[in-house]
DNA sequence: CTGAAAGCGCTTACAG
DNA sequence: CTGAAAGCGCTTACAG
């Protein structure tokens, strides 16, 4: 017989004292009326037993795992390990464990990670989409984690304010020509990022917007870019879309031999492990991922547990359109911004040092 | 009646077709014999009617839950993302899913990780273990994945031999005297990467080993380190026991001027995400996490469907002192040492060169 | 080749 | 306040 549990049961414990599965049921989880002296001696002999609630008896019967489903674009996203982080934490907090799925990019294994923990029976599930994409109905809580530009109803980061952020920081620090550099112009996290950059600086200040993407699918290269000849003709201030592209302008940058940021300023966004740690220490925007995580996981709960009571009347499921989709609406989280070294007044003298003699 | 099943189920399935459960359990699971044509209608009629298994319903019933931990020491970990990614893979390639637990670092949150994920029903678990911890029995298979040098059975990739072809590669470009750089003397991994650096340098070579972590701990900081000056003294090369010192040794050498790989050449290990992409791109060490994963979750699998038959009697369970812990004997994985741009010749001259004005 | 039956461990009306 | 009973959906000997 596979893998049958060996441990103690309700049964057992309930043999073990003379008393029914039911009471102990009853005892351990504080529903039913037992007596308050029965329940601390079953408590005691349940934790003294070593007993362990068996998920699957109890899913069986209430139809509930007590599992979210996580499901990632792509894993290897810098971001992820603080998107799981902040999940794992939030659901546990609750009680709920989480199990993870990659889409790796692609639209169909989406749908194939979305099948397979459906299959596995979790209770809802937490969806970063693929840029663009849409999640059908799944026949469960569904919370997508996007941007509020994103139609339908989704938590996030309000991008926007981070891009309208790191604009005023810019433009307050007297840079006057500043390049804006997305990566995927399809994404709408980087659309959002720069709409606001480009929205919040004042009508004086000239920039200009390149996504690097469309460039290199074309057979360019980041030396295509030409960063230095872009800084020599008078950018300067580089704000890009993510802390991996700030990282790339820096470090090419700093090769080229310009000084960061008494000639150039650069931005990143996302506060990604690395950023704290490079010389000079990106200034970017940080998203409260915990906070996020909270709101979508308790929006799924409450789904989850809400919907306990509704007995699903197959009109009232005709009736709606979007009826998995969670969150009353757009739930917007604050975005902060972090003030590194990467980031310094615009230099009055516009002239390119670039082996900065002037150290 | 909280979330109870609206759709098909195997009676269902059955009834609309005249048959029993218990045929068309065995129909779908190929298992029991069954005529053909009779699988095929039962299958069809499954997939018409939009079946869906029960996990809950099979777990209970087999035992067996499909699912598998994976505790982490960190999620924030830069690793994490390849680990989780890897692991993810090979368990849903073998019909399993991955439930996550982060152990933020701290060794009694590892055991409330553990505790969690067992009483979630997890038929396995893999934990990267916190710094030096060891697991104690669980009441399931246990895959570590750590280094070789850890006591006990683990799977892991061969940090020594790693470190083996860092310096290789450094002393067939000529270096000579070499400054080896770690984080945390405490963690295996780093002792074995740094181990295998020293060891495998010619004796012509000179080379110190510095932990930074001890150094920040006692109110140090980088700038402690001070970096321009052990290279004006004579280092030609900084070998790190992580692409993340990596990036923070090579930013700090290009802010004061210094010219990577010209002056200094620079490694780090881990291939993480942002390595390739700085300029100069990191020289580092690979590890095939996807393999890790793959023996991982085989020894795990194996072990799982092993014990099947094995009716666990009392007398055999005494005997077996580390009963849980998977896998014959330490698996090792090569890494594989990608050469990029941050490592270069020696400078036969010495001489610092700051500004580098002979770009 | 197919079916009836038992039972995995739990919870929840319901009856006492 | 406590217990007997039913049933969630599945699989697996076992009998026909």
């Amino acid at each position: 017989m596979a893998g049958k549990r060996t441990g103690p049961n309700l049964t057992k414990i309930g043999e073990a004292l003379g008393v029914s599965s039911a009471t102990v049921s009853n005892a351990l989880s504080g529903k039913g009326r037992v007596s308050a002296d029965l329940v601390k001696k079953i408590r005691k002999k349940a934790s003294d037993m070593g007993y362990v609630p068996s998920n699957a008896g109890r899913a069986l019967r209430t139809g509930r795992s007590g599992v979210l489903g996580l499901v990632l674009p792509d894993i290897a996203n810098p971001l992820f390990p603080q998107i799981a982080q902040a999940m794992e934490s939030a659901a546990s907090a609750n009680g709920y464990g989480v199990l993870i799925a990659d889409s790796r990019g692609e639209v169909t294994t989406q749908t194939d990670a979305i099948g397979r923990l459906i299959e596995r029976g979790v209770d809802g599930l937490i969806v970063i989409p693929r840029r663009g994409t849409r999640i059908g109905t799944v026949g469960c809580p569904v919370a997508m984690v996007d941007t509020p530009s994103t139609p339908g109803n989704t938590v996030s980061a309000d991008h926007w304010h981070g891009g309208e952020q790191i604009a005023h920081h810019l433009a307050g620090l007297g840079h006057k020509n500043i390049l804006l550099l997305g990566n995927d112009p399809a994404s709408n996290v980087q659309n959002d990022r720069i709409g606001g950059m480009r929205a919040a600086f004042p009508a004086d200040i000239s920039c200009q917007t390149i996504w690097l993407e469309p460039i290199l699918r074309q057979g360019g290269t980041t030396a295509s870019l030409n960063l230095p000849d872009l800084v020599k003709n008078g950018v300067t201030a580089i704000a890009t879309v993510s802390d991996l592209l700030a990282l790339r302008v820096l470090t090419e940058l700093q090769t080229a031999g310009f000084r960061v940021p008494a000639q150039v300023s650069v931005t990143g966004f996302d506060d990604l492990i690395f950023s704290p740690v490079v010389t000079p220490a990106l200034t970017t925007v940080h998203m409260d991922m915990a906070q996020i995580a909270k709101i979508a996981v308790a929006a799924l709960i409450s789904e989850i547990t809400g919907n306990r009571d509704k007995k699903p009347t197959p009109a009232s499921s005709k009736k709606r359109t979007v009826p998995d989709t969670v969150m009353a609406d757009t739930s917007r989280v604050p975005m902060e911004l972090i003030i590194r070294s990467s980031t310094g007044p615009a230099t009055p003298d516009q002239t390119p040092l670039p082996n900065g003699e002037t150290l």
